[in-house]
DNA sequence: TTGGTTACGTGATGTAGATCACATTCGGCT
DNA sequence: AGCCGAATGTGATCTACATCACGTAACCAA
């Protein structure tokens, strides 16, 4: 499947466009490469774009002191990723995200999307739904970082998202579940 | 201001509608009132409708194994609550709402509100703003979970909300932080 | 008024996980 | 191949916070 497909069969789960509709939706995607370790987003930049994940492996994070990185989002194909608090209220961005492997994206502007919207209420309407799944996950992962020990929420992760294990280094899986790495290398070598 | 201008006013802030529009919109809302104490969601229960909170307070929280209590927001005036993940799944609810004091709401079923985003493209574009300022508060919230000790998130909490201090009592500002009552207490009578 | 429930303070102790330090292994690069 | 930096494992120690236990004060409802 090449990059329009992918998008195409990923709208299609939520809203439908025709041909024309689709066609003149995909004509606001830019396809830009990356390869693993290349930055896309960095803090302090100005933020045009949202990104659609065609292939590769990101990570949208944050530093904190220059020291610790805290991991909000791994962003596998077919997710979307940004600084969206950024993107949405064009302030300067306060996370990054780069490339944990060689990445493919399609780049949506922030104009574009707000005019896409406007033109076509099924985009709004498609638009809408993505959020709304992303604060619901966004919720639950609160609660299970309030509720949960770092063992059940390593566990919960990695039911969820198998693949990762093999694809990302272990510090990264401890980033984003908020510990150290000793504590996660601790975790799955003890019994 | 009564129930009506106050969520005129609050839509008004997003999308313009006209008189008409908004009457209409409107009369799909349902006032509620509430005791303190009352339940307004308990978890197992079927979730038709979502909340705009006109007058009060109100606790959205989740009981882990009928002992901790984790809140995962407090409802103010103008604010939305519900059990978004039970609402738009249609799945039994897995959090609570109740009252902290006395309450009045607006309350508007998902078929209401879906019905509504279909047929007015503003009202669908309202909603979906209305989510975005949810996901990326919840996304602030996750990191500074993450990256905060208890007495930042603390004062992060009273400076986002003064109301709260004398609103709720502080078991459950504990609850809202993750902490037990006896840290929280200790963390503002020392020094 | 009184008795009971809820909120809150505070000491003593236990523990998950952070931090520091160092060793080992792996993977990419020349 | 051989080197270097990144990733990982593991012990020792430290610390923030939980938990348990108990006491007091505030707020009701009969």
């Amino acid at each position: 499947m090449n990059s329009k497909e992918i998008l195409q069969n990923h709208i299609s789960k939520t809203v439908s466009l025709t041909d024309e509709e689709f066609e003149y939706f995909f004509s606001h995607f830019k396809l830009q490469s990356f390869k693993k370790g290349q930055t896309v987003i960095s803090a302090g930049d100005k933020v045009d774009c949202e990104y659609f994940v065609i292939s590769g492996c990101l990570k949208a994070f944050f530093i904190n002191d220059e020291i610790k990185m805290y991991i909000l989002q791994f962003a596998m194909p077919t997710w979307w990723t940004s600084d969206y608090d950024a993107l949405y209220n064009q302030t300067k961005a306060t996370i990054n995200v780069d490339c944990i492997t060689d990445v493919e994206v399609l780049c949506l502007t922030n104009e574009d999307r707000e005019k896409l919207c406007n033109e076509f209420h099924q985009i709004e309407h498609f638009f809408r739904w993505r959020t709304n799944k992303g604060y619901i996950a966004s919720q639950k992962r609160l609660l299970s970082l309030m509720n949960n020990n770092t063992k059940k929420r390593y566990e919960e992760l990695l039911a969820l998202y198998p693949q990762l294990y093999n694809l990302v280094p272990k510090h990264l899986i401890a980033a984003y579940l908020g510990v150290s790495r000793e504590t996660l290398s601790r975790l799955y070598n003890s019994h």
